[in-house]
DNA sequence: AGGAATTTGTGCGTATGTATC
DNA sequence: AGATACATACGCACAAATTCC
């Protein structure tokens, strides 16, 4: 009776239409707490059947990108409060939340130093350190290295996401992290303000990677454990 | 066309027959690695659809109870694998990985202190102590404390997954965490062979949910940050 | 080696219950 | 109370993986 095809040696259409939708969250083509057109409609839409539409949103759901309340309808949910862009800062205030913002201490493009972790292909690498604020609140530096392969920013390059800045100046874009959270001291360049040299501290490594197999970028974040936390949020 | 009623006021069907099938694995009506029988017969043996008895496997398949291979059949699932056991500890060796045990320390029913944040209705909370291992070396400790409303546990209930634990003998699944990665000092009961007494070490708190709406579960982790890390993969 | 039988996965459509507005 | 929207339930047809002969 029907005559759609149900493969096409392809992946199934549920989790094509749920990755579909992903990628429409991301691009900013739908709000947080943007409320989706009825489940019907959508099929319509896509061209699919009720059932397998609602497979897709089902595994949103179990993602947290989607709020679903019977009788009212599926909403957006970003992980994130404050914009997509910070969706994968997972600083937060002790009482929770807060809104991240940046300065810029250093930006110079150096060799890469023996100490570092492998990373990259090239021998050079932009360094990046900043001071980092929630809701004007000083809570963390940072030292960001990224590898000079994937190219070299400058300080008028810089907007306030460097996930964006990366994708809009270089273009490519941060698809996988790993983040490593243990204790530390901060470091030798520690503004006085901020904290005393060595003081103990929280301490972040990252690695980020975009297709490719090596990760282009490596960062360190020391954070003031009076003031911050290092917040993951499952299922 | 069909008669049989939705509803009787009571859970969806699907959840009763996932409950059942729980409840016959508890009782050892099946057995570890057990196959069970086709779907179209088991829908057939309980009076339902086949999509209904699939939403109710699925069910049990994503609180890891069973193992569902296309082609061959589904099986019972009592031991849970090293993945699932990864995807919920998140502390890894600093050169990565490490198979997780642990060994309790002490387990009571105690009134709740009043330093501890709120979670579960009840005044008083199972209390549980254990050192963790990662391939044998001891990398942290750890203190659970489940609220007394769900329930209480005695020391021969325990199993390796404490969530396991809390599907087969309290009858609930966590269905949410947040975790809160800081810096502190070993707890006053740490034994001498493990750290010496506040020192300086890798602090995790844990709530946990189930459907409900408050968390059932406060847990404190006090990880040697010479040994362990605390690892976070995003995408 | 290969083909048939078995079993789970995907997709579609429909009817009805229940929550929300 | 009525309309709207998501949740549950049923049944069928075909695809894909596994198993067995």
């Amino acid at each position: 009776m029907s005559s759609t095809p149900k493969y096409a040696g392809a992946l199934p259409k549920y989790i094509q239409l749920s990755e579909l939708i992903i990628r429409e969250i991301d691009a900013g083509r739908l709000m947080d707490g943007e409320r989706l057109p009825p489940e019907r409609e959508m099929a319509r839409a896509y061209g699919t059947s009720i059932g397998t539409l609602r497979k897709a949103l089902a595994d949103l759901d179990t993602k947290g990108l989607l709020r679903r309340v019977q009788g009212s309808g599926n909403y957006i949910r970003k992980a994130q409060s404050p914009a997509g862009l910070y969706a994968m800062f997972r600083l937060e205030l002790l009482d929770g939340g807060g809104l991240p913002t940046a300065d810029v201490l250093s930006l110079d493009v150096v060799e890469k130093p023996q100490d570092l972790p492998g990373f990259g292909q090239s021998a050079y690498a932009t360094r990046i350190r900043r001071t980092r604020f929630l809701n004007a609140v000083a809570i963390a530096l940072e030292e960001i290295w990224l590898d000079a392969g994937v190219g070299t920013l400058n300080l008028n390059m810089l907007s306030e996401s460097l996930y964006q800045t990366y994708l809009k100046r270089l273009h490519f874009w941060i698809t996988r992290a790993e983040d490593r959270v243990s204790i530390g001291q901060f470091p030798p360049w520690t503004p006085e303000a901020i904290a005393p040299r060595g003081a103990p501290c929280g301490y972040i490594e990252r690695f980020s990677w975009t297709e490719a197999e090596a990760p282009v970028e490596f960062s360190r974040t020391w954070f003031d454990p009076a003031r911050a936390v290092y917040v993951q949020r499952l299922k």
